[in-house]
DNA sequence: GCCGTTTTCGGCCCGACTGTTTTCAGTCG
């Protein structure tokens, strides 16, 4: 087990232990931050539990360490299993469901004996819900958009939990004789923010025996994390696994590779036009090649990579990221199409918190952690006051912190720069959480909103613009609030916002954290042709929250981003003068 | 369950919003 594993069974004993009568809330909230301190761990779990680190860390008692122990040691904790055993599964069904807490939860369980989401559902339609005492009308309405939310995202998975579990299986693969080529393949290779499956494709030589090929099929669903196995042939097997994600392996011979590579990395959308282009150059491509047509004769047009099946349709070779036929394919026929962004390309980080308010590490901790990562500049973005639950800073706080960081930077001068900044709260009525004073005394100010999340559009857009318009605001912070397979963003008219954040010349942010991903990759181009600078920020909370900044330059490369059109590609000199000519013009 | 200590027990982040009430419980960040 990793850490990201037993951080996610320490939380969901979190939810177990509240869903059950009795239970203290200052015990779950003790899981609660278990789970948390152990994400925010820094090195290999195992052997921090190894050499019995872990004591000490803050949120990891002793009770939390055993667990801890008993999860590396056997696969699982035994007090997460009993917990699951006595709890009815339909009440971490309605867990799912945004606006149902535990309280909730029970009441609904005990006063309607409801057994599975479906009943749940028909009694909100006989109005049953509504009459629970405590409960009423609007109650209902949101439980059953909850309900449909929760329909629509079942059975996806986060893109990081499916790379992670994708890579361990690639990684073993590659060590197995007669594997030629191996890549993943899918939505995961396209790098979309949610993923349904797993896709993966090898290749062994066209001579290789029958029995290579067997022995390969063998290993692959042999798998420590297969769970189970739902189809093994020669040359396609499929399997569960433990996670819950399907997984697909197809093995073909060497020479056929880039065709089933290129058709099994998709997408639909992708191929429908470029078929089209085939067809009209007298050439039909499947996943078993591309051919050309004469009559009844197909021909097979040899091709080494990907990049010769598009060069075959007189293409630039596209980028797995930008097939989702939004308008890649006729960039490519006209060889315009953007040389993407790259983690190489990234010069520091302009979102991340510390000890002043909720984030794990001290500056000086997160400091170090970027230098090791060879970033240049490190953007300190603090929580505001309004911000109670994660212990924001109020101004004169603020001005301490600043004191703090100008000594550190004396010392790390030619290592690294640190920004003073804030992740101030906008408030409901769009205003800022600090007045214009203490905003103008930092480097930079990313504006974010965590609370009111259910104005109507038109109140949210109001709000937004009236923050993008504030004269301190350089960047906006995770601008739609979505929780990937968790809540919806709050409602906003991404055309409005977007012109207003390029009127003010505003930037908004890639929240790199992979359950955000936003800005959505969808908006991203358009961003981009408003002329918005965009950078890729992780939302760091610790040393290990700065690693997500690759799944935020993955939504970058969606979004067509070029190096230039990212923010945090600026050199340090480059990045003072862009944010001290923005402060000089108020 | 964790923490800190003036340790071995008492306190634990808290304000705002929503929807339901008619003074408050539940949820969220």
């Amino acid at each position: 087990m990793d850490k990201r594993q037993i951080a996610d069974l320490m939380d969901e004993i979190a939810t177990l232990l509240a869903l059950k009568d009795g239970s203290s809330v200052f015990e779950i909230r003790a899981y609660e931050n278990a789970s948390r301190a152990i994400n925010g761990l820094d090195g290999d779990i195992a052997i921090l539990a190894r050499e019995g680190k872990l004591k000490g860390t803050p949120g990891l008692g002793p009770t939390s360490i055993k667990r801890i122990e008993e999860a590396l040691e056997t696969g699982h904790i035994t007090f997460y299993d009993e917990l699951v055993a006595n709890t009815p599964p339909v009440k971490l069904d309605m867990s799912r469901i945004p606006g149902l807490g535990p309280k909730r939860i029970n009441t609904i369980y005990q006063q309607l004996n409801v057994t599975s989401l479906a009943e749940l559902e028909s009694a909100c339609k006989d109005d049953r819900v509504a009459h629970i005492p405590g409960f009423g009308k609007k109650t209902q309405d949101k439980i059953l958009q909850g309900l449909q939310f929760v329909r629509q995202h079942a059975d996806r998975y986060l893109y990081d939990v499916a790379e992670a579990e994708a890579e361990r299986i690639r990684v073993a693969l590659a060590e197995q004789p007669g594997i030629v080529r191996l890549q993943v393949a899918g939505s995961l290779r396209r790098r979309r923010e949610t993923v349904k499956d797993i896709d993966m494709v090898a290749s062994v030589a066209d001579d290789a025996e029958l029995a290579v090929r067997s022995a390969i099929m063998d290993f692959f669903t042999s798998q420590p994390s297969v769970k189970a196995i739902t189809g093994k042939g020669e040359t396609k097997s499929s399997v569960v696994l433990d996670s819950g994600i399907a997984m697909d392996f197809r093995l073909v011979s060497d020479s056929q590779f880039p065709y089933t590579l290129h058709h099994f990395t998709g997408s639909r959308e992708h191929h429908i036009p470029l078929r089209r282009r085939a067809n009209s150059m007298h050439m039909t491509i499947n996943d078993y090649g591309l051919f050309s047509v004469e009559g009844e004769k197909e021909t097979l047009i040899p091709c080494q990579t990907e990049t010769d099946i598009y060069a075959a349709l007189k293409m630039e070779y596209v980028e797995p990221e930008l097939r989702e036929d939004m308008g890649e394919i006729d960039a490519a026929i006209r060889h315009e199409l953007p040389k993407l962004v790259e983690m190489d390309d990234l010069r520091g980080v302009l979102h991340a918190h510390s000890t002043w308010s909720d984030g794990h590490n001290t500056i000086r901790e997160m400091a170090e952690a970027c230098i090791e990562r060879g970033y240049n500049y490190l953007g300190l973005t603090d929580h505001s006051k309004v911000a109670a639950y994660a212990g924001g800073l109020d101004a004169a706080a603020l001005k301490r912190q600043g004191e703090e960081v100008d000594k550190l930077n004396k010392e790390f001068a030619g290592r690294l720069h640190i920004f003073k900044g804030t992740e101030c709260d906008i408030l409901r009525d769009g205003s800022l959480d600090f007045d214009d004073e203490t905003l103008a005394s930092l480097d930079f100010v990313v504006a974010s909103i965590h609370s009111n999340f259910n104005l109507t559009q038109e109140e949210q857009t109001q709000r937004m613009i009236r923050a993008i318009s504030n004269p301190y605001v350089d960047i906006i912070g995770h601008l739609t609030g979505r929780i990937l397979l968790g809540r919806p963003g709050y409602q906003l008219d991404m055309d409005a916002i977007l012109e207003a954040a390029a009127q003010h010349g505003v930037c908004i942010e890639i929240n790199a954290h992979p359950s955000r991903l936003d800005l959505d990759w969808h908006f991203v181009h358009k961003a981009r042709d408003l002329g918005i600078k965009i950078p890729v920020n992780p939302d760091a909370h610790s040393l290990a929250g700065i690693d997500v900044m690759r799944y935020g330059i993955g939504v970058a490369r969606k979004g067509w981003l070029r190096a230039e059109d990212v923010l945090n590609t600026l050199e340090t000199e480059a990045l003072k003068d862009y944010f001290y000519v923005r402060r000089s013009k108020k």
